[in-house]
Parts: C-alpha cells; sequence; structure tokens
DNA sequence: CATGAATGAGGCTTCATTCAT
DNA sequence: GATGAATGAAGCCTCATTCAT
C-alpha cells in the first residue's frame, strides 16, 4: 500500500534516533504540544522535562537544544509533505494537477497520518507557520547548512521546481517561485490569523489562499 | 524639500525617543551594529551596554526588551521605505511606474540617509532580512499588533495594495500580493546568501531578483 | 609606619577589585572560610552565596569562576609573604638572616594582620598548604601565566633567590632551591598532618619543620 | 628473569582488576592518553567512555570515580618506580649510588617497559608531573589513607629514606628529605616546562636536575 | 560481564530587572 | 537623567550514577 510509504528525517539534527524509543517519541509529541502552546521563545527543555514528566537530561540524549528539535521537526513537516506529494499525485500525469496538489497540501493542515500516532499534525503545521522560518534565520545557518538541516526543504523546492518546468520548461525563476509559493502559502495563514489587513484571506479560509497562490503561480508561469 | 521630508517612528515600541538623545541615537547606531553581527538570539542589552560603554539600565530607559528595539527598527524601515515611494513617485503618474518604484526600493539595499546619520542603512537593511520576520512571529502577536506595533507595516501594505488596484481594480487579492512582494524580496535576498538551492538569484544580484518578482506581479494582475 | 604597607594584588584574577567593597569583602571572608571547610572541589559559588546570604550572581560580578577566585587568594598570600619578608628584614643586613626569615614565615601560619580584618590568616594558611599547588596544575596554565597570574610566585620566588646568591654568589640554582624551599614548607605541613609517614615533622611543630628547610637551605649553599 | 618482576597496584583504588581483562587494560590505557591531553579537572567517565568507544557505566565496573582512577595510576607509577629501584641497584652494595639510581629514576621520564604494554610511560610520567599531587591534596585524604591509598608513596618513601639513613645513620629528617626529593623532582619538571621562572632547570634537560637534586640531597646528609 | 537507556541533582552562567545614588 | 551595583530567577548543560537487559 502506497499510503505505507515512510521516510526518515536526518539524523543530524539529533543524537538519537527519537522515533526509536517510547520516550524519544514522547519528546516529539510533547514537545509539539508545547511549541504549540508556548511558542519557541518560551520553550525550554525543563518545561518539556516537566511536561512529559521527565528530565532535562533524557531531553538532552536526544537532541543538543531546541533549535536542533525545532530543525527536526521542520523537517519532518517537509519529508511527510514531500511524500505526500508524491503519494498523491503518483498515478497522474499532468504537471498543473501535481502543482495544484503541492498547492493544496502546503495550504491546508496537514492531515492526520495513522503512520505517526506520536505526531499531532494540525499543531505541527501551526508550528510550522509560527517557527518554520525560524530554522533558517539564524546567524550559523550556513554552518547548519553545511550539516545537511536544509536538504528536506531543498528536496521539496527541488520537486515543486520541477513541476514548475514541467508546465514552462522555459521560465527562468523556477526555485525562486518554488520557494515563494512555500513561504506564501504559511505566511498569508499567519497573516490571516494574526495581521488580517496584510492578506486578503479569510482566517481558515484554505480555498481562498489556495485560490491566490495558485492564480499567481499560473499565471506567472503563463 | 522634499528630501527633508522626516516621519516619527511609532512610539508603542519605547519608553522614551531616542531620536531626542545623544545616548538613544547611540543605542540606535550601536544595536544596528551588533545586531548585524551577532543576530536578534546572541544580542542583549548587556552586550549592547558594553559595545555603547554604558549600562543596561540606561539602555532600559529607551527600550522595555529586546524585541521592542527590533520592533522599532523594523518599523523605522518600514516608514523610512513608504516615504521613500511617496518621494520617488512624487511627480509622476503611472501606476505601474510606481509599482515598480516599490519592488526596485524593497529588493534593494537602503540608500544611505544623510537625515539619519545614526542609522546605518546597509547594515539595518540586512537585519530586516534576517531578523524582520522576528517581529511578528511571536506568541503575544497579537497584543503588539493591538498596542500598534505593525501599523506602519500596515501602511506599506496598504500602499502596495494601493498600486496594485489602480492598475487593475479588480485583482482581488491585492492585500496577499502586497505582503507577499515585501515577503518575497527579503526571503529571496536571505536565500540569495545562504541557501542557494533555494532561489535562482545570485547573491548580490538584485536585477535579477526584481526582474523575478516585478515579472511575478505584473503577470498576477494582469 | 612599616606595618602599615599595603600592597595590591594582581587584578588580572577578578573582573572588580574586591576589597573596594563591603560585598567584595565578604566575598574573600567567605570565601576563605569555606575553602578551608570543605576543600575546592567541593566549593561552589552556589555554596558561597548561600553562606554568604548573597546570590552566585553577585559573586560572578568580582571573579569569573572559583579558580580565579584561588588565584586571587594565593597571590593575596604571595603579596602579603613577600611584603612581610621585607618589612621583617629591613633593618638587617645579614643575607642569612633574611633568609631565615623568610623560611621562618614560610613555615609559620600567617600572623593575623590587622590591616586585613577580611582576611582569616590562619584559615587562608590552611588553603595555601591544601591547595595553593592547583592554582597552576591546571591545563591553561600556560595561558593564566601570560595574563600574569603567577607574577607575585615569580616574585617571591627572585626574592628568595637573591638572598641565596647574596650568600653564595656562585650558587648555580638558586631559582629551583627557592622554589623547593617554598613547596617544600606547604608540603612538609600538609604531611604532618595528614600523611605523617612521609615526613619527621610532626603535626604544628613548625621549629621542627624549620630546622629540616634551614638546615637543607643552608647545607646546599654550603 | 628479574625484569619480569611484576607487582600488584594496591586493589583499593578498583572496584574490579584492571589489568585481568581486555576492557581493563583499555580503560587503563585511555585513561592515560586523555588525563595527559585534557587534564584531570576537564577529564570525565563520559569523555573516556567516547575515546575508548564503551560506556560510562562498564568504567565504573572497574572505577568508582575518576580520583580513584588517577589513584590507581599514580599508584602504578611509584610500585613501578620503586621495583625500577630495587631492580636497578639489585647487584649494588654503594648506599650513594642507590640513592642517585633513585634521583635518576625519579628525574627521568618512565622508561618504556614492554611489561605492561597497556601503559604509555611517557604520558603517564606527564600525569605523574601534572596531576600527581592531586591524589592526596583533597579533603578526604584522611580516608583514603585509612583505606590504603598511599601505601605505595610510603613504601617508595621509605625506601629512599633508608638509603638516606645507609650513608648517614644519625641524619633526623631522612623521611622528609625523602619525600622532598620526590615531590622535588616531578615539581621542578613542571616548573620547567611551564613556569621556567621559577627553576633554573631548562626543559628536558634532565640532568641538570638531577644534579641539582643530588647536589642538594648530598648536602644535606653530609 | 557488558552495555544502552534513563535520570536526579547540581554546576556554571547569563538574563532581565531593580535599587540607590 | 544617567549610571554603577546588586540580585532573583532561570537558562543551559553535564556529571555521576542507577537500572534493566
Amino acid at each position: 500500500m502506497l499510503s505505507n510509504v515512510t521516510f526518515k528525517v536526518s539524523q543530524s539534527a539529533c543524537l538519537k534516533d527519537p522515533t526509536e524509543s517510547e520516550l524519544g517519541k514522547r519528546i516529539l509529541s510533547e514537545s509539539i504540544n508545547l511549541l504549540d502552546e508556548i511558542g519557541l521563545e518560551q520553550f525550554t527543555f525543563k518545561k518539556l522535562a516537566l511536561a512529559m514528566g521527565s528530565t532535562e537530561a533524557s531531553v538532552y540524549r536526544y537532541f543538543e537544544n531546541k533549535h536542533k528539535l525545532l530543525v527536526y521537526l521542520v523537517n519532518w513537516y517537509w519529508c511527510w509533505l514531500q511524500n505526500r506529494i508524491l503519494i498523491t499525485t503518483y498515478n497522474h500525469s499532468s504537471a498543473f494537477f501535481k502543482l495544484e496538489t503541492a498547492i493544496d497540501l502546503l495550504a491546508s493542515p496537514i492531515k492526520q497520518d495513522d503512520n505517526f500516532e506520536f505526531i499531532d499534525e494540525k499543531k505541527l503545521y501551526n508550528i510550522i507557520i509560527s517557527e518554520g522560518a525560524k530554522v533558517y534565520l539564524v546567524k550559523d545557518v550556513d554552518a547548519e547548512n553545511n550539516e545537511g538541516a536544509f536538504l528536506a526543504y531543498k528536496g521539496l523546492c527541488s520537486l515543486i521546481s520541477k513541476l514548475i518546468l514541467n508546465i514552462n520548461p522555459k521560465y527562468k525563476h523556477s526555485h525562486s517561485l518554488a520557494s515563494t509559493i512555500i513561504e506564501t502559502c504559511h505566511n498569508q495563514i499567519f497573516f490571516s490569523e494574526h495581521l488580517p489587513r496584510l492578506t486578503d484571506v479569510s482566517e481558515d479560509d484554505h480555498e481562498s489562499l489556495k485560490e491566490f497562490v495558485l492564480h499567481l503561480t499560473a499565471s506567472t508561469i503563463q
């Protein structure tokens, strides 16, 4: 069954694979709850450990620091999304349909996925929207990049870029457009929830967001 | 003289207007240096005070915390930009030219402006690109919004939105497109410097960035 | 009055001169109590702050870490001793008497000195004996040496070395003998208290220690 | 064969004889490497386990803590040295030659000894010089003494003391002189490497060190 | 016997802030 | 108004140790 396809998140973000132990999975699920609730700035391993009924030291066995933990979660999302796009478009040949599917998935909350019962997809989507950009907006982005922290993002971007080029092989800015599509989907949702005067999208109106991004994309590629 | 047009940054971000004292101006100029150098996460009032040859207590007279200081600086940029767009397009009637001018200004480093000798515009532009989004990607964005922290961003967005509507009064997503233009300009520069596989723009190739954004904008509006 | 002669301990060991504030003096006197009581390994700034009724943060304003604090105290001793030797031998011309005086002072507990009411000289002497060598027996001894951490020891050693050369200008190992005298005095007291089979000196029998060291010194120089 | 003479290090320092298993020998050899490299303060069982490719728990089966491990290594040195002195002087009758041999061995790096291929003698000698005193300069020296932690040092001291008394049976401070000889040899080497103004011995000039100590010893005994 | 996982405790350090001058 | 000193709280991290296999 295709939906059973699984994936490995880059191990560079963690010291020990959290999906391979009960404690590790609890770290993931509780950190998603806590990040969603209090945000990255207020999030600490001490609070996480308290919420989990464990200790900071135990968390440190899995993740060097909270930034690495966020990198892991965001990578999980990027991997999951790329996977989803591939699965959903598997039997289709229309490049346009594939691109539409990608935008659809980007603009909608993560579908609950029973393969990952330790991930609350709705909350993780909120984290992506509110904290996602912070994985790269840091001073040592270059060092982290060298460690492969953004390979999944690049993979996703490359996938979308190829769909764009399938539609119009002569389009010059396929990578830029791909990353713009990704960032815009998340940004516009954030704005719709918190700064409505920066968007025309209403809160939870994912259809409208999709329409905006799809029209922008289609127009740009011609 | 038009170039003498000045502006007031929203006072909600600061306890005391930093432009009205020598110390205040030194806080602004040194914090720009330091933020550019070490980034927001590593930036503290202690380090700032040390760099200034002053004390933390003195900084606290002007800004409640480092986040408010960043809000002040980013607001300064938004005000300055809106101002620049207005000045540069003052004598022109073409809506398209005006929009092109806005994109040009967004995609280029801030021009050194002798009215603000305490601002190093090149460094501030770097800060906008690397740290700008962090002013709103916080848990208490709604509270800050109520205090008016983002009025300047909304003003800028509204200005661009109107230019869009001047060109095509029927376009449905003028605000979304406006904020997308703004965010994309900054994002693509960041990617060009740190994550080149997410963009087609080369480092410092502002012309190429402009071309991408302008084409995207024009295509989208029709 | 000669006995009023004072001195400044090298400031490289501290961030802020502890003798110039009440808090600083309390740090010195309480750290002497605590180091004497529990030893360097068990000593922490947290315990010191607790004993002082203050906070770790306050201690950190004066000393970077416990090692620097020990360096300060040991330097204080070396300065005090050199001073004492100079004062006590001021009016004398016999080099041999001077050397005898130096050994006498090295082999005896520090005399209570009213110029430094915040120093418990008896306890500081215990610290010198038990912890003194640890100021240089560390991996970054070379870096600390460059910062001048051992200038006072070198000064003391140089003083004794000169006394040796006054007695026998042809003696080849005056510096080695000087440092041997210093270290031996402290070592033998430690052994007399804890490992009596390594010494012939009985506990608190400073006369016997003096006799041993003086005889060794005199014989060696001839 | 005399050179095959072996010895047992006091078992009080360890929970399980490290020389009787492969893992135990690797603990010894890797801890010598690591102590030489980073010093006792920075040394932890975690780092040791990492360097060995083993786990902290495994190390704990052999040694209670890093201090006990150091005690073991230093005792090994003391036993080895006493052994060496005995072997080297076995066929000789001159007490003076024997004392000279002892000083020679104390003042020189440990000779590589093929009976102990898991001991890097050069590095162990460095550890003795830099960390040796720390085995007794601790608060619970008396308790450790009762457990027999310093029997080997006392044995070595007693041996040298007897050589001294062989030369001059009336000398009053043979134990003090013996411990002074031992400590001075190590101290002067440390000074020659790190604090040259405290010694006349040049780095690696073991001949000069021997000359100094031998002259001091001979003069003192008469 | 050896190991991998987990943890309680505490170390060191800095932050953000207040107080007194 | 500006500053220097002090501090409470908390962050981040590591250590030493135990447990279960």
